[in-house]
DNA sequence: GTGGCCGATGTAAAGGTTTACATCGAACAT
DNA sequence: ATGTTCGATGTAAACCTTTACATCGGCCAC
């Protein structure tokens, strides 16, 4: 049964007295074949253990059922779980993934064209927000491909991502239900369409509320820990505090629980904040951080299923799937001192 | 250039005026092709952005090169950086990596056996104790394979970790040195070979120092957050507490480090506590927790190299890896306080 | 000068699959 | 009875590579 080398199709034929060719048949196209000679197949299958050579099968077929998912940093924690989400459903419809980084090296972006090219991969997951390959590439015909987390910037690629304006929302609607009237917003300068995003999200929610936007609540960092508590120490420069920092990820919002804690003030009894992301180090804060939750194997799982869409429907059926954030409510939140 | 299709080796042939038999050697084998030769295939390579085709190429190799690697669950968030150093170390050589998780799941390793099958990957990485497929295929020759992080149970498959006495003995080293002499182990019931070595460390280390073993100050937990806190409260049922709590993973000190809080405790003034694997997270809590850092990207590495070496010289060279733990000295650990 | 050898190159087969096209029989209509 | 149609199956080509074997010169030794 299970020999040393793999059973080919010409074994399941010898075996279900048929020829190669209705072998292939009743494999993929069953409503072609006679169900007798159908079920003589599956049995001859069912024998000799059979498996498709999938490298044959790519060969003659053009085109490969590997997607190749490229992403800038493989180390970020948060990838686990969204690639988990992309492996599931890929594996659920009979693709496999290839996985590859470009550590942020341009360079590397043309190695990774040839690797494409090399294994026919149907699909291209793209993590990164550019095409990792030379210009020329991008106005050739580029494979199937769609974007994660951020749109694709050469090229109209369909991407997956969360509602950041909504997300941000729910954190400010939180604040604000909390009874603060005064809510900073620390952001991040670079240039990720979602921070921006959330920022809008932020204003919205305070609109909504019939607070006015006062610019003086709004300064920006770069998203590191460092520059969180940075524009934490702007804030004490000034005479006007805020009772609430609304923070555009998690690590900012880490730098400003620092900066209070260094302080001497306690959270949520003095200030109260919120990040974005829930990065899995969020419920490990002290106190544990309030924030909003990327759905991340969700939101891998929906970038393979508009993949998966595509290659079957030629058709791109949406341009930009947007995914519900959910708040996290945990202990870094409570009512302005003053109400107390 | 750069055509819909890519170039063929018979349109480098056609370009370079030899047959395709020449490009091919003078890509493998160069120094059986003339060097003017040579040169003018390099041309055509260089004019047609010429990148073999991979499938054609297993296909009649008969193997590909692809790496397999399956893990019980992608998600787990250390996952991200030995896939880092897995990828790295495998592309460097010209293979790629394929993933696929079982989920814990039994049933789908058959799945796996296929997918392995159809795709002849070269090498397979375990990280599962087990081997997925049934065990009919473990006494088949089975492809070369090595483990990461455990041991795997049947068949002698050479296997990659750290060295777990050792890190253990550090952690122990440091809490003695500070003057600790009532040190608690709470360890993990789970059969994994990784925490019964990790105890071994610790005994060893109390030996070393002259501080006998005293049983009363060894629990078992599961390893979770919620049994480090169980733990926690069967020492506090008794008299003799400890004066530091060394425990088997982060998680576990996790839970010890909130039960300590929680009953109003400081860390490290009243007790000291270590954790092990220096998971993210510990750098977040408060106060930032010392534990064993594991080398995560140099163990995908070196997994990943041995199985490389396994596939160019046939022979297992070493049959088990074990690279050394650092000590992440951060903030959970100080002299007892008898001693203050 | 001729036979042998060797280095460089070409020819063709093989690897496992899918599928266009051909074939074959039966059923049906005339 | 014969021609037509159609459903089921078989034949063979193609996908792109690698490599064993054949071929072809040139060079050396006799």
């Amino acid at each position: 049964m299970s020999n040393s080398t793999p059973a080919t199709i010409e074994d399941v034929a010898r075996i279900a007295e048929v020829s190669i060719a209705t072998v292939s048949r009743a494999i993929h196209m069953p409503e072609k074949v006679a169900k007798s000679t159908r079920l003589k197949v599956n049995q001859a299958i069912a024998i000799t253990g059979y498996t498709a050579n999938a490298m044959a099968r790519s060969l003659r077929l053009g085109r490969s059922n590997m997607i190749l998912v490229v992403a800038p940093d493989i180390g970020d924690p948060n990838f686990s779980s969204i690639l988990a989400g992309l492996e599931n459903e890929a594996r659920a419809h009979g693709y496999g993934v290839l996985i590859g980084h470009t550590q942020n090296d341009a360079q590397r972006g043309l190695e990774y064209l040839k690797f494409f090219n090399s294994y026919q991969a149907a699909g291209l997951i793209l993590f990164t927000g550019i095409l990792p390959f030379g210009h020329q590439a991008a106005t050739d015909s580029l494979p199937p491909s769609v974007g994660v987390f951020e749109p694709v910037f050469n090229g109209g690629i369909p991407y997956v991502g969360v509602d950041d304006v909504e997300g941000a929302r729910k954190a400010v609607d939180l604040l604000i239900s909390e009874g603060h009237r005064r809510i900073a917003f620390i952001g991040d300068s670079n240039t990720r369409l979602a921070y921006r995003r959330r920022r809008s999200g932020y204003e919205a929610g305070l609109a909504a509320a019939g607070i006015p936007l006062n610019r003086q609540l709004i300064l920006d960092g770069d998203g590191t820990v460092e520059s969180g508590r940075l524009a934490l120490e702007q804030f004490f420069m000034r005479d006007d505090l805020p009772t609430a920092f609304m923070c555009v990820n998690d690590q900012t919002a880490l730098g400003v629980s620092i900066g209070l804690k260094a302080r001497g003030y306690d959270i949520p009894d003095h200030f109260s904040v919120t990040g974005f992301d829930d990065v899995p180090q969020a419920s490990f804060m002290t106190p544990s951080l309030t924030t909003v939750r990327q759905p991340r194997t969700a939101i891998g799982k929906h970038a393979m299923a508009l993949l998966l869409d595509m290659l079957s429907d030629r058709a791109a059926s949406e341009t930009e799937i947007l995914l519900r954030p959910d708040l996290v409510v945990r202990n870094s939140v409570g009512p302005p001192p003053a109400r107390r």
